[in-house]
DNA sequence: CGAATCGTTGAGGTCGCTCAATCATAGTGG
DNA sequence: CCACTATGATTGAGCGACCTCAACGATTCG
């Protein structure tokens, strides 16, 4: 059975304390588990098909490669993260997958998961509520790369890191562990490899934060918060009132 | 009754033909009728209670000002676009909205809409397209704004906005009429106006494209769709199969 | 007619890019 | 154990895309 301890268990809670009936019926939705090696693929066929998946270990991401053969990276999973799921609530496919590390990843019965969003069980409203925080995340994005310099948009996209970890016990107040190559921050923050480079420097240089062999440490939280022009209400919002409404006994029809 | 001919009737149609009773239903949902002024916000007041409405006539735009004073507008709103759904089913409040041109909205009640997504209507797997393909925009969007350059990031605005006007039949093969500022283009694209101003020349220069005087008229579509980089592809995409199940009475407790 | 808004153009500066080289680390096969 | 390779981090030099500042023309509206 899934454990709260669990990341998603962590996550879920985080938004609104989960019977524990409601996260066995989460542990009920859990298929095959498989485990990819970092810099693999997620393979096509199965989004094809709508498959949704739990991120349990490791971290990956979503992204799309143009006709040049630049890479933009739209959003990085971490552990306790749905990937996949938007494609089965609303059907998309424009996007690839990818294991930044070794993952760990816990397939979901598609039918099922679209049956259970449907009953209305208080479940369903949690997990609409974390597909909000990930559509918020993704706007965010967009405004770091419309109007935020590289220096801001790098110590957003770290401190919003941060911030997500914590919510599942992989971060603390004085940093996390960070497995992402400057070049992967780089097509994701639509910068050259090289400057991120440069700009993880300064901000080491102005005392704000290090980043060195995968730890991400704060050395002035404030002031890198200040730097990043960063407000993290948009990570924690309230609930979806479809699954609420359903919750609540609605009628329709 | 609302009208096959009306712009969400055409661009739900484009999608799947809809029974007469899915239209008369889908103008069941709709409530008070409002006029807002060019420029005008959309009052925040009715985002909070997660009021959604269908754009009818006009243009708006959701967009987010930084602390700084800077706007980075997420998404343009064209007839038959609706406003602020994924507030309701998702629930986020992080950007506002305001008006381009002078508009009538057509607000929709929140909660027989939530209920109409919960019954498993053909309406329902319509709508969730809409929401679907309004995603793929905002992804493309994201790219746009990390990895291609300013003409090439125009000429694609450019295009998708013929391309969804084209749905409602408010754009031809030639072009359209279009109402955006080059100060309102530049906050989309993430440029400055200035720089717009000398893209939409460059592009009128090397004979793709004119945009004056609130007309965008395509000198040479196939030169322009190369220049861009453009795959519409995003555009039309499979039904959403959450409520495509629903509809097909899966039953799920 | 004055005010406001928008579009247009020039000049100069800067942020972030490309190209190129060096170094560190880890893995691999001989 | 040691080349040999591959990957990633780091740094410098030069350049170009896009920005800012400033000015001016066109249009609209009260």
């Amino acid at each position: 059975m899934l454990q709260p301890q669990t990341a998603v268990g962590r996550k879920l809670n985080a938004f609104a304390p989960l019977a524990d009936n409601e996260i066995a019926f989460l542990a009920s939705l859990q298929r095959r588990r498989r485990r990819i090696r970092a810099g693999a693929p997620l393979a096509d066929a199965d989004w094809k098909q709508r498959q949704a998946c739990i991120l349990e270990r490791g971290w990956a991401y979503s992204y799309k490669i143009l006709p040049g053969g630049e890479r933009q990276i739209f959003q990085f999973y971490i552990p306790g993260d749905f990937i996949g799921f938007s494609s089965v609530l609303l059907r998309r496919c424009e996007h690839a997958f990818a294991a930044v590390t070794d993952i760990d990843i816990c397939e979901i019965d598609s039918a099922s998961l679209t049956g259970m969003m449907l009953s209305g069980r208080p479940l369903s409203a949690a997990i609409l509520w974390a597909a909000a925080r990930d559509e918020a995340v993704l706007e965010e994005h967009l405004v770091d790369l419309g109007r935020r310099n590289a220096l801001v948009r790098t110590a957003h996209l770290l401190l919003e890191l941060g911030a997500r970890l914590q919510l599942v016990g992989l971060a603390n107040e004085n940093g996390y562990q960070c497995p992402l190559s400057q070049s992967l921050l780089a097509d994701a923050l639509g910068l050259s490899p090289i400057h991120v480079n440069r700009v993880l420097r300064r901000l080491r240089e102005v005392g704000c934060l290090t980043f060195r062999k995968g730890a991400v440490v704060y050395l002035d939280l404030p002031r890198l918060v200040a730097i990043a022009e960063y407000d993290g209400s948009y990570l924690d919002q309230d609930p979806a009132p479809l699954a609420v409404a359903r919750a609540a006994g609605v009628r329709t029809r």
